[in-house]
DNA sequence: TCAATCAATAGCCAGAAGGTTATCGATCAC
DNA sequence: GTGATCGATAACCTTCTGGCTATTGATTGA
């Protein structure tokens, strides 16, 4: 049972997949064909990322006739946001203990 | 040749690995030994993950006799924190344009 | 000196992951 | 209705990855 944090690194560990990703939060919405098309890996391929993404909760889908729209949910990127403070929180709360550890051994 | 994004995501998508460096952020420096012994894997890939950690930048290890001592390079979390905040970026020129977009369609 | 301990490396294996081509279902254009 | 297009799925293959055991090198302690 992978977390949050399982799935949204590794859903962007991949360069292919993590660029479409990136090209959604550049240019907005865009069609399966025009994503493949700049993607340089097969239809398939990029169906295959995106239904990833799509499972990570980075991307929505939205179906139009014969055509898929995708585009980018950054609110999906927050438990990254939230790891990474996290770790900074650990690092500076450590770097407080040894400052007081200093002041405590300087008196 | 992978870019920084590329090796910091990879490296941190393995659970047991991002759980050996969360470990290092929390409570500072260890050994390889007292790694391994709250890992559940075996001393070599404790070893391993370290070696690919210490690649992407993420840890120092530090020789004391027979035994390696690990510690968290935090500044190597910034490419990650940048990215995020890159694409955060990117939604809210989006979002300005449409704004902009719809403020001149109702003039 | 010799046995024990610590960590790194070597070599191997199973499973996951990303790619491909082929195909299918659905929609559109004629 | 028929052929073309779009995107998803199926089936397959190859490579990468993470795990293991065994071993080695270095250091320590008896």
């Amino acid at each position: 049972m992978p977390n949050a944090h399982d799935v949204l690194f590794r859903t962007l560990a991949d360069p292919t997949r993590r660029a479409i990703f990136e090209r959604l939060c550049r240019e907005g919405e865009q069609t399966v064909g025009a994503l493949t098309s700049k993607s340089g890996v097969s239809q398939p391929a990029v169906s295959k990322h995106l239904g990833l993404l799509r499972q990570a909760g980075l991307v929505r889908d939205r179906h139009e006739g014969r055509q898929t729209h995708y585009s980018a949910q950054l609110g999906a990127l927050s438990p990254l946001i939230d790891w990474t403070s996290q770790m900074a929180g650990f690092w500076e709360t450590r770097f407080d203990d040894l400052e007081d550890l200093l002041k405590r051994m300087d008196q």
